[in-house]
Order: structure tokens, then C-alpha cells, then sequence
DNA sequence: AATCTTCTCAACCGCGTTATA
DNA sequence: CTATAACGCGGTTGAGAAGAT
């Protein structure tokens, strides 16, 4: 009865992964391809729990896998959808496929974290409910901006947030226009062959261990740049707009009802009919469903009164209709 | 140069969900 | 239908690197 043992538990190696492991891992999966972890161990050789396997292949060996070196752009999508979504790591993951769970993880806790945690000193006042454990949002009220800065800021978000949105939405993502302007590359993950020769470019060199930590150099001095240059002064546009984009969010739905509503229905993994489904099963079930995220972020971006939200060029390019199915 | 502290991030752990016999 | 294992996710840990003293 039941499914057969992953692994042994016994002599199952932990802790970092060898070349030679990662080497046998992304062979398994050339070959057999990305699945079936309870085999790897078997069929490899590797010591290795398949959860183990899973994990190094899907944070690491993965194609097309960004490392560190998040832009401004990606910190902005991550902090609106940490805001929207909460600790959803895989499902704000799924927004920015070159990354992954772990490493938004990684760097929200380590990086933006703190960052919000000064924006928040800066801005505080007496009347600021803004907390950044909770990924609450920061009062605007006392802000120095201006508001004509602030509205073009809190624009700016919306209209990421309508993208991110988009993505979402649409079944086939290489299709979204937004994905092709701004992220060019996104679209062409690498291919198996050339990231094993990266693999084994890395290896090459003396010291392979240092690869990773170069890079994370690189990228730590990045984010020193990027934070000071945003906690000297005035916060940032970005980190302010993005701030004011959560206010105005939570000052249409309230974010209670909102983030329960979205919690459950930004499944990453499921299908788009299988989602559906979700929903209309959850209807039936319990009268007490929240209205639906959808119907929120539609009224929300159809209703062009609000936020002084301009003009719809975005809203024409945005069905709903290719999406009515969802809901 | 040595030691201590802080930071970063890969990997692990535990739990809920899903799949299967 | 039930029991059990795989899968997937979020939280946490700990080793190593970097920075401070």
C-alpha cells in the first residue's frame, strides 16, 4: 500500500553539493529530465535525498537561473508582491522566472527587509502603522514628496503591478507584450548543455567555491550602492512610490480582506482551469469566500477614478476576457 | 595579524497537500 | 476509502566570507 520509500535515510549524505555531484545530478536530468526525484538517488548513485535532489537542481542547477544582482526593477516587483501576497516565495517567484524561491527568500529577508525597516525609521511618525515583519504598509502621510512626485511614483507601480498581473493572467507568457519589452531575455532560458559547460567552466577555474561567493560580492556591493543611495535623504522613488502604491491598495479593499482573498487563490502551480475549479468549489462550499482577487484587482485597475490612475493605454492592451474563464 | 562580529545564502527541516497503491 | 509516500513550500539554520576592532 502506499508509495514506495524516496530514499534511505540512512547513509544519505547532507551539506554542500560536490561538483561531481551537481555533475551527475544535471546528467539524471539531461537524460530523464527534471521529475521522478525518488529515482535520482537510485539511477545517479548519489547519496543524495531525492527531496535533496529536487531542491539543488530547482535553486541552483536549474537553466536560465539569474544569480544574485537583483535589479531595481525586480526589488520593486518583489516588494509590491510581498506586500500583495505575502510570504508566497513560489508564487511571487513564478512572476520572475529567472529566479527562485529561495533566492527572493533569501533576499527579502536579508536585504529588502532591512531596507524597508530604514525607510520606515525615515519616515515614521507617530501615526505610522507600517511593519515590515508583518509586510504591512507604510504610511505616506507624513511624506516630504510632493504629491504630484508621489502620484507619478505611485503610477509607475501601478502600472508594474498591472504587468505582473498580466503575466499572471495570461496562460502562454511568452505571448505578453510586457514580458517581451522589458525583459528581453527572460523568454530564452538557457539550454541544459550550456549551463552544464558553465558548470564545468566554473570548475575549471581554481577554486570553485569561490564562484559563487564572486558573484555574491559582486552583487553585495550592488546592494550596498542600491541602499545607501535610497536611505541618503529622501527614500527612493521607487521604495516610496512602491510604499504609496500598498497605501492606496489597502485604502480600496483593506488589506485583510485582501490578502485572505489573494492567499488562496495565487497558487502558482495550479493550472488556470484547475484554479478555476478552486474557486468554484470554494464557492460552493463556504458562503463566506472573500470576493475573489480578481474581481478586487479588476475593479481596481478598471476603475480609473481611483489612485488618479491615468488614462487606460495599459487597460486597452489588458483583457479580462481572455481571463473571464479563470473566475 | 588575530580575533570577533555581522552578513550572506545554500541547504535542511517540518508541515500541508497531492498522488498512488 | 484509507494509508502512506512523494512533492512542494515556507521558515530556519549554520558554514563560510567579509568587515570591524
Amino acid at each position: 500500500m502506499g508509495r514506495l520509500p524516496c530514499c534511505d535515510k540512512v547513509g544519505v549524505k547532507k551539506g554542500p553539493w560536490t561538483p561531481e555531484e551537481d555533475i551527475m545530478l544535471v546528467s539524471y536530468v539531461q537524460e530523464h529530465g527534471a521529475g521522478n526525484w525518488r529515482a535520482v538517488p537510485t539511477i545517479t548513485g548519489l547519496r543524495r535525498c531525492s527531496k535533496s535532489c529536487r531542491l539543488r537542481w530547482t535553486n541552483y542547477l536549474r537553466p536560465g537561473i539569474k544569480r544574485r544582482n537583483f535589479t531595481d526593477q525586480e526589488e520593486k516587483m518583489i516588494i509590491q508582491l510581498q506586500a500583495l501576497l505575502g510570504n508566497k516565495w513560489a508564487a511571487i517567484a513564478s512572476y520572475l522566472p529567472e529566479r527562485t524561491d529561495n533566492d527572493i527568500k533569501n533576499y527579502w529577508n536579508t536585504h529588502l527587509k532591512k531596507k524597508l525597516k530604514k525607510l520606515q525609521e525615515q519616515c515614521s511618525g507617530a501615526d505610522d502603522h507600517f511593519s515590515v515583519e508583518n509586510g504591512t504598509h507604510l504610511s505616506s502621510s507624513n511624506s516630504s514628496t510632493s504629491r504630484g512626485q508621489w502620484e507619478r511614483t505611485l503610477q509607475a507601480d501601478i502600472n508594474m503591478a498591472k504587468k505582473a498581473l498580466y503575466n499572471a493572467l495570461t496562460l502562454d507568457n511568452s505571448t505578453s507584450p510586457y514580458i517581451k519589452q522589458e525583459n528581453p531575455q527572460v523568454s530564452t532560458y538557457a539550454s541544459s548543455t550550456e549551463n552544464i559547460a558553465r558548470l564545468l567552466q566554473g570548475w575549471m577555474r581554481p577554486s570553485f567555491s569561490t564562484n559563487n561567493s564572486e558573484s555574491s560580492k559582486t552583487s553585495s556591493n550592488n546592494i550596498a550602492t542600491t541602499d545607501s543611495s535610497s536611505c541618503e535623504g529622501t527614500p527612493s522613488a521607487e521604495s516610496k512610490g512602491g510604499m504609496g502604491f500598498m497605501e492606496a491598495f489597502e485604502s480600496l479593499f483593506g488589506m485583510e480582506s485582501f490578502e485572505s482573498s489573494s492567499s488562496g487563490q495565487f497558487s502558482q502551480t495550479a493550472s488556470p482551469e484547475a484554479e478555476a475549479k478552486k474557486i468554484e468549489i470554494k464557492k460552493e462550499e463556504n458562503e463566506h469566500v472573500p470576493v475573489p482577487l480578481s474581481i478586487i484587482l479588476e475593479n481596481w485597475l478598471l476603475d480609473e477614478n481611483t489612485l488618479n490612475i491615468q488614462p487606460k493605454d495599459d487597460l486597452t492592451n489588458f483583457s479580462f476576457d481572455e481571463t473571464a474563464n479563470l473566475f
